[in-house]
RNA sequence: CGGGGCGUAGCGCAGUUUGGUAGCGCGCUUGGUUCGGGACCAAGAGGCCGCAGGUUCAAAUCCUGUCGCUCCGACCA
């Protein structure tokens, strides 16, 4: 980038200068959020929760659409009942939020703040669920969770943080292990199409699976600093809730029976994602599906002709409008057009629409890409299907850049010298043979601070030799250093 | 939870070493000129120097404590 490019930017940090201070302007400064009188706490700014009610609406659609319904459940669980599951306690007890008064009163039994809601739909399900006709269950909820954790950062990791968790039951193992599949592909499904994130689905290891489950799956994005994300998580419970919360059912047969249980979550975790996959030294870019203003439209009015491009400009933005394009008409005055070039880009708007008193003459508009920065111009007349022609563009083409980044960033190899030096040069994600022992696992951790990010589902390539110990294996994982 | 850095105007900082009337740039307000990649002139407003104690005639400055943010490690969506 050159000095003169630089110098539009200065209010944000450069990626290469330091990634983390980058991401925590570009957060603060496109007004996505801001942080809170409370501890590991942020405020969403409309800005940002526009771009999470696109999210909303893009997963919301498909999990209706494979059959659940959303239901909500209350904010307060009674410790008992997080007791009840041992390993779900020792995973979340180290960071619940206890209520223990209300008002001046003390409370008879301590409430946890839902750090997740398995127990309390448990709960309720052993009273729901008594027949092979009741199942499955399939439930939704949209709502806030709290982890008190000891480092913040905003949207990766908060105190309190907006999700949407799913809960559902079933009859049999199979019927379940098809649920957390089915919802982990609509994860991948809503990352790659709407937020043009890249992932890997595969299954976590014993290590790193959710607490309380019998196997977890996940989406994994590679972040432009190399480092990996969790996207979205889909768990098989098994029958470990059922049984201690008496979850059972009079099978066709006649005898009673566990269900088996799933549950699946995806978080505003997400926003971090879209602005480490796309986010660029300019600032945020936002794929044009979830972004809460996909143009804006620019009018270029010097004085002798205002009044003329003004009421162009207002025209043409009710008609995109109307065409069904989410767009923004920027005629502040005390602002120049090159001022508000650099802060729409800023703020990841995909599509910029400059109209001018030299554009009349010629009966067309300028368009600015966000994503390429190509600009070209079009005729007025049918701009609402060039514009629409060009936000899908730009959709498509940022999943390929990311797709692109990420081949770029996967290594493969079996030689740990060689994992060690990628892990500290060049990150990104090695994929290696494990020989499946924990030791070797952890042994990688603590040596290199990559994880096994995922045991991917279609592992390709011939046997090798584990990473670690060297032994025969035809596993291969996902290793990364993950935020 | 351990180690480092930072808290002074909305934002970015100087001032702290050596205690003595709180400063700069951007932004903000008003008026005017401007508008095709962060315009310009003029006049203004804005501060319990993170918070609480202490030392001192006097504290942004020295001491103690505390809170917050941040980076690096151990735990997590």
């Amino acid at each position: 980038m050159g000095r003169r490019e630089k110098e539009f930017v200065r209010e944000i940090t450069s990626q290469e200068a330091d990634y983390s201070q980058w991401y925590l302007d570009v957060v603060l400064k496109a007004q996505l959020m801001d942080y809170s009188p409370v501890k590991g706490c942020m405020v969403i700014r409309p800005y940002g929760f526009a771009l999470w009610e696109n999210i909303q609406q893009g997963l919301d659609r498909r999990i209706k659409d494979t059959g659940h319904k959303n239901a909500y459940f209350p904010l307060f669980i009674p410790e008992s009942l997080l007791q009840k599951e041992a390993e779900h306690v020792e995973g979340f007890a180290p960071e619940v939020a206890w209520v223990t008064h209300g008002g001046s009163e003390k409370l008879a039994e301590r409430l946890v703040v839902r750090p997740t809601s398995e127990t309390i739909i448990c709960e309720m399900y052993s009273r729901w669920i008594q027949s092979w006709r009741d199942l499955p269950v399939l439930i939704n909820q949209w709502c806030n969770v709290v982890r008190w954790e000891k480092v913040t950062r905003p949207f990766l990791r908060t105190s309190e943080f907006l999700w949407q968790e799913g809960h559902t039951a079933h009859r049999n193992e199979e019927e379940a292990e098809a649920e957390t599949l089915l919802m982990l592909d609509v994860y991948r499904d809503f990352a790659e199409n709407d937020l043009a994130v890249p992932v890997i689905p595969g299954r976590k290891t014993e290590n790193e699976k959710f607490a309380g489950a019998l196997r977890t799956y996940t989406i994994e994005a590679l972040m432009s600093d190399g480092k990996a994300l969790q996207a979205g998580t889909s768990h098989n419970l098994g029958e470990h809730f059922a049984r201690v919360f008496d979850i059972t059912y009079l099978d066709k047969d006649g005898t009673l029976k566990y269900v088996w249980q799933t549950s699946w979550g995806a978080s505003t975790r997400l926003i971090g994602a879209v602005i480490m996959v796309h986010g660029d030294d300019r600032g945020l870019a936002l794929p044009p599906k979830i972004a809460p203003v996909q143009a804006v439209l620019v009018p270029i009015a010097p004085k002798q002709a205002r009044e003329t491009v003004l009421r162009r400009a207002q025209a043409l933005f009710s008609e995109l409008k109307e065409a069904g394009v989410r767009l923004e008409l920027d005629d502040r005055e005390e602002y120049s057009a090159g001022w508000k070039f650099n802060e729409w880009e800023m703020k990841g708007v995909p599509l910029r629409i400059e109209l001018g008193p030299r554009d009349l003459e010629s009966g067309q508009a300028v368009l600015v890409r966000r994503d390429t920065g190509e600009k070209v111009t079009a005729p007025l007349a049918g701009l609402g299907g060039k514009v629409a022609a060009l936000l899908l563009e730009i959709q498509a083409n940022m999943l390929e850049k990311a797709r692109r980044f990420r081949e770029e960033n996967t290594s493969c190899t079996d030689d740990y010298g060689e994992f060690k030096r990628i892990i500290e040069e060049r990150r990104g994600l090695i994929v290696s043979h494990w020989c499946g022992d924990s030791e070797c696992e952890l042994a990688v951790k603590e040596e290199t601070k990559a994880t096994i990010r995922c045991l991917p589902f279609r592992p390709e390539g011939p046997p090798g030799r584990c990473l670690r110990c060297g032994s025969q294996s035809g596993t291969v994982a996902y290793f990364a250093r993950a935020y």
